[in-house]
DNA sequence: TCAGAAAGTGAACACTGTTCACTCTTGTAC
DNA sequence: GTACAAGAGTGAACAGTGTTCACTTTCTGA
């Protein structure tokens, strides 16, 4: 009575996932606090009471570890984001809070975040039309994220509120510019977002918030913009 | 008849920053091409026929080489982002000329200028307000880039175009993240200008003008926005 | 029970940035 | 011109790193 996929689990699989799991779960500890740098394979070793080399059992490469490390965050962001923007409220809000999420996640985990947009590929020559096409790139979990931002154009175009001249993919990969920005500078950047001459105090989560309404207005439908214009340097 | 700030230049001062610029050029040739990760210390020193040891009789780190790359590079952003923004044109365009100069000359050199944005400072803990002030920060190569920024958000106010209720700095600050994640995307996710569904194909150079508008729109009065719909998908 | 697979290990390799005692060259003062 | 000091340059070494590989131990299925 057991279908042919799932694969009988032995306790030796059970053994050898566990041991998985205690990998990535220090590894995750070590990174979310030290990032890659204080990342050693040596040391993971040490806290899990194992050799260097037992870890090759588990993993192919350091890199490897850290790519699993990297997905289940971006899976958690695309929850968060995908969440917040369908939430019930009115539209403009989720757009903005839709932003506004995105940012925050990644800013809870600086490292993950900053390490998954840490490579960079020289020169990919003649791969043809392969690698990271357009299918391929909405499959993975950054894709996916971006996925929720067009939809989310297309349903303020819809309802009349954004630009209907603007190319929703287009527009959306702006939006992810605008919000990978933030994070960005959030990260690394010390102290961005309370970078001011004069006094005037501002927490991270209302420049944020700030932003992201700016973001929207970019998009909005010229009529509709001049309606709109509820944006102080404070947030709302 | 020399001046007491001009240290009378010995040949073998000339002989050292001779040796030295040899150095840096040779760290500025691999780091543009190979970046951080392709650039040791001993294939420096190969390369300009000197032990590696003998590097650090003129920098004292490895870092501290990059950081001097760093700061070349951001010097001609400034420069270049100064000079698009004081050119003789129209306002508008004069201002999305700054951030889209911003963002090419940052993907011209992907290496430098993903290293400039790569450390994470996780915890300066009671530093006496001093480690990046306002006026440190402004006094910094990005620093000044970014006080650009400030000064056309000001001056697109004054000439009535900008929605005065906008913090000039604070919508600088969103502008520069704007901006930023339009040129970190570029850089870290191949072939993003080109990643639509559909066969539309669109170079970086029209993509970043787009992006560029998208910005400037957001800023603009709501009375002015609604008569400058100018935005397609395409660039203008 | 026994063969074979899997798990785990320690030593080694090829790197890295950096330091340090050392030599050799250069410039200066007498 | 010679003595001395400062600087330039070097090779070997240290303490790390990721990774591999021959090896032993443990487990498991027939």
């Amino acid at each position: 009575m057991q279908t042919d996929d799932a694969p009988e689990e032995t306790p030796a699989d059970r053994r050898r996932s566990r041991v998985r799991e205690s990998i990535i779960s220090a590894a995750e500890r070590v990174f979310a606090k030290e990032g890659e740098e204080g990342l050693s394979i040596r040391r993971l070793a040490d806290e899990i009471d194992y050799s260097p080399s037992a870890i090759y059992k588990y993993f192919g490469s350091k890199e490897e570890l850290i790519d699993e490390l990297k997905e289940a965050f971006f899976e958690r962001l695309l929850e968060k984001v995908d969440n917040s923007s369908s939430a019930d409220r009115p539209f403009l809000e989720r757009a903005k809070a839709c932003v506004a999420t995105y940012v925050e996640t990644a800013v809870t985990r600086p490292f993950h975040y900053a390490a998954a947009f840490s490579s960079i590929q020289n020169d990919l020559p003649e791969n043809g039309a392969g690698i990271l096409s357009w299918d391929g790139f909405v499959a993975s979990q950054k894709g996916q994220a971006f996925g929720v931002l067009i939809s989310m154009v297309r349903e303020g175009q819809e309802l009349g509120v954004f630009d209907p001249a603007l190319h929703p993919v287009i527009a959306a990969k702006s939006l992810w510019a605008g919000s990978h920005g933030l994070a960005q500078l959030l990260i690394h950047v010390p102290k961005f977002h309370q970078l001011v001459p004069d006094e005037t105090p501002m927490s991270a989560t209302d420049f944020i918030e700030f932003h992201a309404s700016l973001q929207i207005r970019s998009l909005l439908k010229p009529a509709v913009a001049s309606e709109n214009g509820d944006l102080s340097g404070q947030a709302t």
